[in-house]
DNA sequence: AATATTTAAGTGGTCTTACCAAGGAAGAAG
DNA sequence: CTTCTTCCTTGGTAAGACCACTTAAATATT
């Protein structure tokens, strides 16, 4: 119906876009209901079947939600449109989080002991303003500030390592879970003591390193990693703990 | 039980969320060939459009594609995320071969210490299988196959490491270096002793991984790159040493 | 015998029809 | 007026059929 030669472009694919150009350009607003599928189907010259794959897509992007016996509705998120296949995967199976902790604590300890080895004084001189930045940003509220910082300490380090591969390899962990080392430390707020253990942490690793003792500095940035773990697992639990306490008080309501 | 919050299941969600494990855990690899929609559907008890659904969510994700008549295959996105840049750069410059290995290192030798740690009945069987066919493959003279079969054993090894960032990581460079192993190891083709020494690493990895020693695995696995990363480096100066003498001869019949 | 062409089987893409389940609104009962 | 029932609309799933494309085996050609 709508186009006589489909040639390689699937239709579904061509709905969809159709869809996503109707909600970029203001057109089906945030919060809007699109008809009933059946309708909606015969307006754009297609199957249901083929509507509904369209529907799908532009559902995993984010972009629509249907509710059974509702509607499709149009959501307010136009942001999530460009979607990290790992992100999606870290969000959706929280026990990534485990893995990809202990990745970087394979990773950042074997950086932290070719950094204490092979670490010039131009690296070094770069460690010291780091920390410094790290150490004084620390006493403040600024939890953002905090994470960058925190980042930038770890990467100077992984570049400290003189290998390129650990270099792009924590480069990519970084960006992978910038969003959510938030969450692993958010718990932390309220923790002064654990604040101070992750400040003589830092001090711990970067004295190693500018001493040039590779063992120590593997040994205390495995131990760091390892503490964030604890960390989080706690927390985990403690949400846990929050959630169930929250279901048997519903169940006392009904 | 008034109302609970996953109030909506929907099947093809379910789907989805399993293919999605699936690729995540290993057993669907980058590459793979999904078996026919109809067939799929059949093995996954569902119907054919609700398949279809799971899989163009996936699709929209960039985990799987379809080629019309084709089939459909699972992306490499995964593993590009990481490896993209390095594939240029690896072919451009050799010296990082060093870098690689060294990254490997610590890669393979973590990789055999959680295995030794966490291998299933099921893992050893297929570590078993492998090592067996590793090590009557290494009394011919092919090549290839060798190459071949010593990929898989280190495959899953780090398959049964059971983290899903070392099994992805693991495969991207083996993949990444599958054409570069033939180059390091082209040079043991005329060192029978050299050969048996690689035959008696494998066989110290395999059976500490058999019998869950860790420290035993991760030592014998970091000798087993080390031995390489040594024979390699020797290569390069015996390569040296005739690139110089092929100068000198030049000079002096210039 | 090797190569180019044809053919047939298999696969994804689409459509039609039908039925089920969840939500919502109109109407009946209190 | 409130509450409950009923029924229609909507999304969710299933099954079968046909089309378009890919692939590879079978055939014809050289």
């Amino acid at each position: 119906m709508i186009q006589s030669r489909p040639a390689v472009v699937r239709i579904s694919d061509t709905v969809a876009g159709e869809l996503e150009k109707r909600i970029l350009e203001g057109s089906l607003k945030a919060g809007d209901r699109l008809p009933s599928e059946r309708d909606f189907a015969v307006e754009l010259g297609v199957s249901r079947p083929t509507l509904r794959e369209a529907i799908q897509k532009l559902t995993s992007k984010g972009l629509l939600a249907s509710r059974h016996g509702g509607g499709t509705f149009v959501t307010n998120r136009l942001e999530a449109h460009f979607v990290d296949p790992w992100q999606e995967m870290l969000s959706g199976h929280p026990m990534l989080h485990s893995d990809l902790l202990e990745f970087r604590q394979m990773l950042e300890s074997q950086a932290a002991y070719l950094a204490a080895e092979r670490a010039t004084n131009v690296d070094i001189e770069r460690l010291d303003a780091l920390y410094a930045t790290l150490d004084s940003v620390y006493g403040s509220k600024d939890m953002n500030a905090c994470i960058d910082a925190d980042v930038a300490f770890h990467q100077a380090i992984a570049e400290a390592a003189h290998n390129v591969l650990i270099g792009h390899m924590t480069a990519s962990l970084m960006r992978l879970i910038h969003g959510h080392v938030s969450n692993s430390l958010e718990h932390l707020h309220a923790r002064p003591q654990r604040w101070d253990q992750l400040r003589s942490q830092h001090y711990t690793i970067w004295q190693a390193i500018r001493e040039h003792q590779p063992d120590v500095a593997a040994r205390a940035s495995r131990d760091h990693i390892e503490f964030v773990r604890q960390s989080m697992m706690n927390a985990n639990k403690e949400a846990e703990n929050r959630l169930s306490a929250l279901r048997r008080q519903g169940e006392t309501t009904v």
